[in-house]
RNA sequence: GGAGAGGUGGCAGAGCGGCUGAAUGCACUGGUCUUGAAAACCAGCAAGGAUUAAUAGUCCUUCGUGGGUUCAAAUCCCACCCUCUCCGCCA
C-alpha cells in the first residue's frame, strides 16, 4: 500500500509514477473522492463527538435527579445522523480502499523505465556459458534417460505441471536446498525458520499476494491459502509488530515448497520443470531500518549470487524495468542462470526491496528513541534460490557425453565424496 | 471431535453499564541522591486515524473479530476466531 498522505498531497506526482508500471489512476476520480471522504470523515467525526459530549450530560443529569428526557430525545436524534454519515463514510472508505489495495508500489527512481522484460538491463555476469565439446541435452532428455525425472506419473497422481523425481536427482534437489540453508545460516547470518505452508487471508493480504492476485493461489476448503513463496510466512512472522531499533536488521530464510496455480500461462514452459505448481525454494527476508534497504538489496542479491558462484554455474544478473517488476516491489534484480539445454539465460531467483509497501499492510514498525512515533519498515525478499530451476542448472552445467552428472564440488561433501550421478 | 477456562497496554494483571484509554506491578525513559553503579524517591510512558505548515492544538477510533441491546458498552446478549487444561483420535 502506498502512503495515504502521497496520494492527497502529491496526486500528479505520483499518477505519473504509477503509469511507469502500466497502472492508470483517474486523478479527477480519485480527486473527487478524496473530497468527498474528507466531508464525511469530518462530519461523522463530529456527530460521533456531539453524541458522545451528549450522553455524558445525560449521566451527570440523571445523578442530580434531573428531568432527562429532553436530552434523551436529543441524543437520539444526533444517533440517526451518525448512523447515515457513518453509512456513507464506509461507503466511501471501500471505494478508497478497493483503489488503493490495488495500486502498485512505487519505483525507485534509480530503475529503467520500461515496457516489459524486453527492456530490463543487465547489470553484471559472471562466467561464460557452458562449453561442451558434444550437444548438451536438458534436463528433460536427461532426466527421462535416467529414470530420474518422470511427469507422467507426476499427471496419474496429480495432473499437468507436476514432477516425481527419483533416486540420486531427487537426493540432489534435498542437497542443493540443504547447501543454501547451510550457507545462508552459517555465512551471511540468515536465521533459519520452519513454518507453515498453509496461512490465512490476513497474512497472504500483508505480503500483497490478495487480494489483487487471488487467481494465482490454491485456496483450501476452509479458506487457508498454499503458500506460493515462503516470503508470505517469513514477513509476516513481524506483522502488527513494533521492533526495537537495535534488533534491527532481521535476516530470516526458509526452505519451503511453493504453490502456484501459474494462471497466466497456459502454454508456457509446458516442457520439463521450469514451471511447475509446486516447487522448492529456498528464501531469504529481510526487515530493515529505511535507511538500510537499498544496502541490504545489494547484499541479498549478492547472497543469492554466491550459491551460483559456489556451484560454479555460470550467471547474469539484471535489474528488472518499471513495467517488468512485481507488485509489491520498488527495486529488483533479477539473476538469471546459463542453461544450456535451452542456450538461454533463465531467471532463478528474484531479489526485491519492498520499501515500505508490506510494511504498512502489515503494521511492522519500528521504535527509535529519537522519533516520537514507530516508523514503518522497509521489507526485502530474495529467493536463494529456487531449488527445482538450480536443479535443472546443475544437471545441464554438468552433464557428460554419456549422460552422467558430476556432483559440483561444494556438495561432494553431502554425497559421502560421491563425483558422479549416474 | 467432546467438556471446561480464558482472550484487556511491551509484559503481568484489575475492572464487569456513564466518573475507565483503562487501577496496580514489572519493564522502559528522564531526574534527585551517589565518586560511579545499585537501591530509594520524583516525573513521564499505548496505537491508529482526521484536521493542520506543524512531530502545536483539537477531535475520532481501538479492551480477540464481527453483529446486537442501550441515550451510553471493556462491562449485557449472539455468532465466529484464537489460546490453555482434560478426554477422544492420530503422524
Amino acid at each position: 500500500m502506498l502512503d495515504p498522505q502521497i496520494l492527497r498531497n502529491d496526486i500528479e506526482a505520483t499518477a505519473q509514477k504509477l503509469a511507469t508500471r502500466g497502472y492508470q489512476l483517474d486523478v479527477e476520480a480519485w480527486n473527487e473522492l478524496e473530497k468527498n471522504r474528507k466531508h464525511y470523515q469530518i462530519l461523522q467525526e463530529q456527530l460521533q463527538n456531539h453524541r458522545t459530549v451528549k450522553s455524558k450530560s445525560i449521566g451527570q443529569a440523571k445523578a442530580k435527579g434531573e428531568d432527562i428526557a429532553p436530552l434523551m430525545d436529543e441524543v437520539k436524534a444526533i444517533g440517526v445522523q451518525l448512523d447515515e454519515a457513518k453509512a456513507k463514510f464506509e461507503e466511501i472508505q471501500k471505494e478508497v480502499q478497493k483503489l488503493t489495495m490495488y495500486m502498485p508500489n512505487l519505483a525507485m527512481d534509480d530503475v529503467p523505465l520500461g515496457k516489459d522484460e524486453e527492456d530490463n538491463v543487465e547489470v553484471r555476469k559472471w562466467g561464460e556459458p557452458t562449453a561442451f565439446d558434444f550437444e548438451p541435452k536438458d534436463h528433460v532428455d536427461l532426466g527421462v534417460k535416467n529414470g530420474w525425472l518422470n511427469s507422467e506419473s507426476a499427471a496419474k497422481l496429480s495432473g499437468s505441471r507436476f514432477t516425481v523425481l527419483s533416486g540420486t536427482i531427487a537426493k540432489l534437489q534435498r542437497v542443493l536446498a540443504q547447501f543454501m540453508l547451510d550457507t545462508h545460516t552459517s555465512q551471511n547470518g540468515y536465521t533459519e525458520h520452519y513454518v507453515p505452508f498453509l496461512v490465512n487471508e490476513a497474512t497472504m493480504t500483508g505480503s500483497g499476494q490478495l487480494p489483487k492476485f487471488a487467481d494465482d493461489a490454491f485456496i483450501t476448503t476452509d479458506e487457508k491459502y498454499l503458500i506460493p513463496t515462503a516470503e508470505v510466512p517469513l514477513t509476516n512472522l513481524y506483522a502488527n509488530t513494533i521492533i526495537a531499533k537495535r534488533d534491527l536488521p532481521v535476516k530470516m530464510t526458509a526452505h519451503t515448497p511453493c504453490f502456484r496455480k501459474e494462471a497466466g500461462s497456459y502454454g508456457k514452459d509446458t516442457r520439463g520443470m521450469i514451471r511447475q505448481h509446486q516447487f522448492e525454494k529456498v528464501e531469504m527476508v529481510q526487515i530493515v531500518h529505511p535507511q538500510d534497504s537499498n544496502q541490504a538489496l545489494e547484499d541479498m542479491t549478492a547472497c543469492a549470487e554466491g550459491i551460483l558462484k559456489a556451484l560454479e554455474i555460470p550467471f547474469r544478473t539484471i535489474v528488472l524495468c518499471t513495467g517488468d517488476m512485481g507488485f509489491g516491489a520498488a527495486k529488483t534484480y533479477d539473476i538469471e542462470v546459463w542453461l544450456p539445454g535451452e542456450d538461454q539465460y533463465r531467471e532463478i531467483s528474484s531479489c526485491s526491496n519492498c520499501t515500505d509497501f508490506q510494511a504498512r499492510r502489515m503494521k511492522t514498525r519500528y521504535r527509535d528513541e529519537n522519533e516520537k512515533k514507530p516508523q514503518l519498515v522497509h521489507t526485502l525478499n530474495g529467493s536463494g534460490l529456487a531449488v527445482g530451476r538450480c536443479l535443472i542448472a546443475v544437471m545441464e552445467n554438468y552433464q557428460n557425453q554419456d549422460g552422467t552428472i558430476r556432483v559440483p564440488k561444494v556438495l561432494q561433501p553431502y554425497f559421502g565424496g560421491l563425483e558422479v550421478l549416474n
